[in-house]
DNA sequence: ATTCAAATACCTAATTATAGGTATATGATA
DNA sequence: TATCATATACCTATAATTAGGTATTTGAAT
């Protein structure tokens, strides 16, 4: 159930400032960290395995995206999740055409984080919102998707009552809906996010809305 | 589940205070206001039956106290959770022997209030922590007992387990502890906070801890 | 020495949540 | 007009929570 997730990055305090996000998240560990992609795999070898590995494009030594094509051969499991500086759309492409599943920007903050984190385990691609336009168009191409993350309006409706305490059959007698209709939009919720349950959607409702 | 309430005060911006705090509140609804107690019969009277009434013991026409001994009498099963000002301790004595079920100061904060009111819902008595000591004498005199709402430490960590999304089963394993074990630790949890709710827990735990 | 709070463990039953589906109607939009 | 997002509804099965008990052990306090 929880997420383990490796950060590599060749600057500490980068480092520091994730490791710090995702320690006040639920179900997200930080089993790891490296300074270059060398280090990344030589953790995997040691049988340190993550869900997701975080990682910079450019390092030294062995960069995001040589990285990136060996986990892709070698750990196709693993999910790569880049990060990068706005400057960076080329190397960005790069990445991706590497295999990433997904990037944001560096000054991310927690709650897309996550959302990302959560994307990816699914098994989904995740983008920045604010992802420049030619990578948009590149993935238009490329025939992928970009995530959104916005509830609907029953969705959101549907929501506040979870975090108010109110039960699917609760929610059915106030809203003259089926417990069944309650409960597809309470899964559609869960996707959505990638929370899956009633107890983390109160942590996000209460951290976000 | 959600507790219905009725506010009298004859200080509107009093009762508007009140309101104000209880409507952010999950399980709390106020349904009714009054200035003095015979507004309150009369709500009453129409139909308009909550769980707890929030009542000032000084009001013109027909004070806490009158308005307590009527409703012991015709509507027993009401709950009346008193308000004072400090210096009014004798009229706090007689409204407890009128059939107060709790007590709380008029500079009571938010957590206090909402677990007054879950406490006295639940059948118990509600004192505030800062009560006067001569009403705490009337207390051990009269064989009642005073509230506490202080969780041990394993309840405490197993709250914050709770928030951070772990089911009894995960925190039994982590804990090395039998899932009934963490069931008797919910069961206490719940009891002391009068929360029944996973949700609940949570809600009070992030505005709380 | 006895009482008491705290922590532990077990049992049963009912309710709720989670997860996997499928399916239909509608209104907007490409 | 054909597709898509939204909202609706149903079905089954498993997992988890909630609620009602009882009971034992241990360490601290009276």
């Amino acid at each position: 159930m929880t997420i383990k997730v490796i950060i590599a990055d060749d600057h500490q305090l980068f480092i520091d400032g994730i490791k710090s996000i995702l320690s006040k998240t639920i179900d997200i560990d930080t089993i790891g960290e490296a300074s270059n992609g060398l280090q990344v795999i030589k953790l995997l070898e040691n049988d340190i395995i993550p869900d997701v590995i975080l990682t910079d494009i450019r390092m030294p030594i062995m960069d995001g995206i040589s990285l990136t094509k060996i986990i892709s051969k070698n750990y196709p499991q693993l999910k790569v999740l880049a990060l990068s500086m706005f400057d960076q759309t080329i190397d960005v492409i790069e990445m991706l055409e590497a295999g990433a599943k997904g990037y944001v920007t560096k000054n991310v903050d927690k709650s897309e984080l996550v959302s990302a984190l959560h994307t990816l385990v699914k098994g989904d691609y995740f983008f920045s919102a604010n992802l420049p336009e030619n990578i948009q168009d590149w993935f238009q191409k490329e025939n992928k998707y970009v995530k959104d993350t916005q509830l609907t309006k029953r969705e959101t409706e549907i929501l506040h009552l979870i975090v108010k305490g109110r039960t699917s059959l609760q929610m059915a007698k106030h809203l003259k809906l089926s417990k069944y209709t309650i409960d597809t939009h309470r899964k559609n919720i869960h996707k959505k996010l990638g929370i899956k349950s009633n107890t983390g959607l109160v942590n996000y409702a209460l951290k976000h809305l």
